[in-house]
DNA sequence: CTTTTGTATTGATGTGGATCAAATGGCGCG
DNA sequence: CGCGCCATTTGATCCACATCAATACAAAAG
C-alpha cells in the first residue's frame, strides 16, 4: 500500500514538473482522454482544462449554494460529497478519488448542490462547464464520454439506493469495502490493501449506519477472517467471502 | 383531481389527432421545449421526436440489460424504475410521471441498468440519444436542457440517499408525499389531491420500508387529520402538518 | 514530555420497524 | 351475482441496529 502511495505521489509531482496542462499526459483519462481525437482536437482539450487548484485536507472545494461554473476531475487526493439540511445534520452522498469527475450536480440549478471536502490534501483540475459545452459540441466524442460519465453517475447513486433501501449493515459495509476495492484497481491501486481516508462515522453516514456499526461490522470482518484492519488501514483477506456477505441479501 | 385526470386525457387526444410529432405543442416542455428557439430550430426539433410508443399497465417500457439506443418522454401515464438483483429480489429506484425523461441510465454502459415498468396505460416519445447527441451539438439551448435533465436526475437520486439513510418511517412518507404533491402540482395537476398509482409495496421498496409501515403511516397521517387517504386516493388536508414531519429528522 | 482532542472499540440496553399472522375489502372474471 | 385473488389494514411479537456509556488510542498541540 505504501508503494502505491508512493507511485501516486511521485508520477504526480513527475507531471507537474514537467508539463503545463496537457491532457495527454493526464492521469485523469475519464474525461481529458477521449479516445480517438484528432492532434488538433487534442490541442483543443488542453483549453478546455485551464485551472489547477489545490485544496488542502479540511477545505471545501465548493459549497451548497455556491454558483456553480466547473465540474472538477481529481488529480490526486480524496473527497467527500455532503449534504446538509436545514437543521444542520448532514448526510455524506459520495467519495471520489483521483481520476474521478467532480461537481456534476450543480448543472441543473446553477449552483452547487452539496458541498465537496477534501479529505486530505488534494489537486483537482477546473473545468469550466461553459467550455465544456462549447467543446462538447465539436468533439463528438468528448460530447459522449461526458455523457457517459453522467449517466454513470446516476447509475452510482441508485446502486447506494439499492444498499440503503435493502441490505443490512455487515451487507452494506461488505459492499462498501468491494467498491472501494474495484475503484481502486481501475486506478491502478492494489484492490487488497488500502488506506479510508474517511473516519467510521462518515463512512457511516454514507451507508445510513451510526459508527458504532460500522466499527463492529469491521471488527467481526476482521474476526472471521474477511480482513485485516487496523485504524484506516485495510486489507482484504478473502474477496469471495465479502462478495458472498453482499450477495446474501436477505431472501 | 377526476377533472385534472380528464382534463389530461382530452388533452393528449386532441394532440393526438391533430398532430403528427410537433414538439411546440408538446406538453413534455423538459426537453422538447426548450426556450428561445428560432424556427428553423424547431422545425429540427420535430425530427428528433419520432416514434410515439404506448405501453400498456405492467409492461416494461425497457427491461435492464437490453441495448439503450433512446431515451423517452412520458406523454401520458405513470412508470416506476426497477432494479433486480441476481437473487431476484428488487427495488423500486424511482417514479415517472408524464412530462418527465425516462432512460438516461443507459447511456453510461450502452445497457439499460433497470426496467421501466408502466403503472397504468401510458404513452411515451422516444427520443433516439444518437440524433440527441447529434442535434445538440447543432443547438446549445437544446444541449444544456438536456444537461440539466440528467444533473437534476442526480440530485433527484441524493435527495432519495438522504431519505433512506437518515430519516425515520413517517418521515420518508411525508417527503414522499409531499414530492408528489410538488411534482403533480408543477405538471398542472392538484397538488392536494391525486391518485397514487403505485401499491403500498412499491411505495415501500422505494423509500426501504415494507407495505405494512407504509400502511401504518397513513393511517396515523389519516388519524392526525393529516391526510384523506381512501385506497389509492390521497387528499391532503394538512400540508403545513406534513412538511413538519418531514423537517424533523431527529434531532 | 503532557495535555488535548478527535477517533475507534466494545459492552449494555432500548426501540423502530420487520416479521408473522389474521381479517377485511376491492375488483376482475366466469 | 358470487368466486377467487390481491391489496390493504391492523395486531402481536421479534430483532437488528440505535443509543447510551465507558475506555482506549493516536495524532496534534502546547
Amino acid at each position: 500500500m505504501a508503494r502505491a502511495e508512493l507511485l501516486r505521489q511521485q508520477s504526480t509531482h513527475l507531471v507537474l514538473a514537467e508539463l503545463k496542462a496537457a491532457c495527454a499526459n493526464c492521469n485523469v483519462r475519464e474525461i481529458c482522454q477521449p479516445a480517438g481525437l484528432t492532434q488538433p482536437e487534442l490541442d483543443q482539450l488542453d483549453t478546455l482544462v485551464n485551472i489547477r487548484r489545490k485544496v488542502k485536507r479540511g477545505d471545501a472545494l465548493y459549497r451548497a449554494g455556491e454558483a456553480f461554473d466547473a465540474v472538477f476531475a481529481v488529480r490526486s487526493g480524496f473527497f467527500k460529497s455532503r449534504v446538509t439540511y436545514e437543521d444542520g445534520r448532514d448526510q455524506v452522498t459520495g467519495f471520489s478519488m483521483a481520476g474521478e469527475i467532480l461537481g456534476m450536480d450543480g448543472i441543473g440549478q446553477g449552483t452547487h448542490h452539496c458541498d465537496a471536502v477534501a479529505l486530505e490534501d488534494s489537486e483537482v483540475c477546473s473545468i469550466p462547464y461553459a467550455r465544456l459545452e462549447e467543446l462538447s459540441r465539436e468533439i463528438s466524442s468528448l460530447q459522449r464520454h461526458f455523457h457517459q460519465i453522467m449517466s454513470r453517475e446516476i447509475v452510482r447513486e441508485s446502486g447506494v439506493m439499492m444498499l440503503l433501501g435493502g441490505m443490512r449493515a455487515e451487507e452494506r459495509i461488505a459492499a462498501f469495502l468491494l467498491n472501494m476495492s474495484q475503484r481502486l484497481s481501475a486506478r491502478g491501486y492494489s484492490p487488497i490493501e488500502f488506506h479510508l481516508r474517511m473516519t467510521r462515522e462518515e463512512i457511516g453516514s454514507y451507508l445510513g449506519l451510526k459508527l458504532e456499526t460500522v466499527s463492529r461490522a469491521f471488527s467481526k470482518f476482521h474476526k472471521d477472517g474477511l480482513i485485516e484492519i487496523e485504524q484506516k488501514f485495510v486489507r482484504i483477506k478473502n474477496i469471495d467471502g465479502l462478495k458472498k456477505i453482499y450477495a446474501h441479501h436477505v431472501n
